[in-house]
DNA sequence: ATTCGATCATACCCAGAAGGTATTGGTGAG
DNA sequence: CTCACCAATACCTTCTGGGTATGATCGAAT
């Protein structure tokens, strides 16, 4: 059996005349009678009676009627569902996040996203960088974010946002009474740090920066990420250099302020990777919808 | 797409091999190759991802095998089910009845007709004999039971039963205390007989066969089955003939005795009447259930 | 009663597609 | 660097689905 069959005997059922039913499949009457023929001798089971007006079905017949056409609604739904899957628009995505990413650009891209494919399950899982690498080989994850990351022979990277980084002081501090803030103030500042773990990160090449410049930092204290870190700024702990969307986290008393003379790379990235020769159809859509957010100047960017 | 189509996916997506698969379909390599192909050229999807160590389904593909996995099944179970409704072991019969043949026969009957064919779905509509002839030509029956059929140009009759007359007497009537009753003795005791509609029915045969013997029965009462007949008789309304499978109605006062010199033909037959030429498995089936009950000794009938 | 029209079935032919064999191309393991 | 393995390609054969022409049967209308 076949689907062809299915087809010819719903048509076949529905005229109740096969020469009819063979119009209407665009096929002459002779191939039709032989493929009911078929079907009925496949079965076993006498699915019409013949009468000189026409076809006229059986109880089997009519059985086989609803079936087959719960077959060919099936088939049509799988190839439908099949082909939105094939576009992207319907699966799941298991993307890694970590700590401080999910406070701006992460809500604003799953809301695009979302927009574009909403049959996309969209999983987050938080993991470090290195976590992420592994998860990402061993197919756990399909993308995932992070700062300062380099292309590897089966990783790819797509850069999503480049932020400036701003000191978060508390407005009574003494740098927060100044006109402008100059780099080398942070100097003569307790500093409080991110993250502790997932070296090299940007406060690497921070503290880099400052030993350039001749001075070294004082490091009041370290921690794990810039929620805990701008919450110690708020509890007089010093000073802290956090990326530019750390600023959605409103604390009472911290204020976030630019600093004028800043050395070149004084700035983070964020950028997602993803396995080199993924060819999921969901993955490619999502690389898109980050590269139209990179493109995106920050004014537009729909709020999460 | 096509069956084949499913049927060779399946295999490669649970072989992850297109070699193995086609063994195990017992096809060659190629054709395999091309078949799967075509399914994703026809459904526009890449289903699968060649490695050089196999083939590997990318989420699309599993999404895919799933709704195969389904289909087929489905399938399976439509050929299933249409061979056992051709069987005449899945289905509905309507069958109609009349008043008193639902007393004794009908229900050993279908009792019968259910330990055999437990999945088809027995319908009773109670209709006198014009009714069922012209149901049986609307198709809204397959089968009627009735007595006193003849065949006509398109209604066929299959006897299911002959049964003597008794004659149904207050136990503490006159006739109840002879040794044995005559057929002649019906002239001197007022009869209760039925049915009323549904004429010609066994009594009138009886009336006619008095006439004959040079006598009148004296009619006290008509009433419209064997149920009410009855009932008079336990009212003291006189006497009536009904049907040996009558005696199931056990009314207080009432017996049931037979007549020691009947005439030929005094009994009635219970038969049933189908449209000739139906193929219904259903019916062919049921109809042989009837056969083998009438030619069962009652003694031996199972008890409903 | 007979003819005509409609319907399904049969006979036969052709083209296209499914399957087979032989071979190539590419990749990873030894 | 070679071999083993896998999928893909090329080409041929066979089978079957579809087309045309025709037959068989039944009902309706003349």
């Amino acid at each position: 059996m076949d689907l062809r069959h299915l087809r010819y005997f719903v048509a076949v059922a529905e005229e109740e005349n096969i020469g009819r039913a063979a119009a209407r499949l665009h096929i002459s009457q002779p191939p039709l009678t032989r493929q009911i023929q078929q079907l009925e001798e496949e079965l076993g089971v006498t699915l019409f009676i013949r009468t000189p007006r026409g076809m006229e079905l059986t109880q089997a017949g009519e059985l086989f009627l609803e079936e087959a056409r719960n077959i060919r609604s099936l088939v049509e739904q799988a190839t439908e569902r099949t082909q939105r899957a094939g576009q992207g628009k319907l699966g799941r995505l298991d993307v890694a996040i970590f700590g401080s990413a999910i406070l701006d650009a992460i809500p604003k891209l799953l809301l695009a996203f979302r927009t574009h494919h909403p049959d996309v399950k969209v999983v987050l899982h938080t993991m470090t960088k290195a976590e992420q690498i592994e998860a990402l080989r061993q197919r756990r994850i399909s993308v995932g974010f992070n700062r300062m990351l380099t292309p590897l022979e089966d990783i790819g990277v797509q850069q999503v946002a480049i932020e400036d980084l701003l000191l978060a002081v508390r407005a009574d501090h003494a740098l927060a009474r100044q006109p402008s803030i100059r780099f080398a103030d942070l100097q003569d500042h307790p500093l409080v740090v991110f993250p502790t773990g997932a070296r090299p990160s940007f406060i690497d090449r921070v503290i880099g920066l400052c030993s350039e410049s001749g001075f070294q930092p004082q490091i009041s204290q370290e921690v794990g990420d810039a929620v805990t870190g701008v919450a110690l700024v708020a509890g007089g702990f010093g000073v802290c250099l956090v990326p530019e969307s750390a600023t959605t986290l409103q604390f009472p008393g911290v204020v976030y302020l630019p600093l004028t003379d800043t050395p070149p790379n004084f700035c983070v990235d964020l950028s997602c990777i993803y396995r080199k020769g993924d060819q999921s159809p969901i993955l490619a859509a999502f690389l898109e919808t980050v590269d139209d957010y990179r493109k995106t100047p920050p004014s537009l960017r729909a709020e999460a």
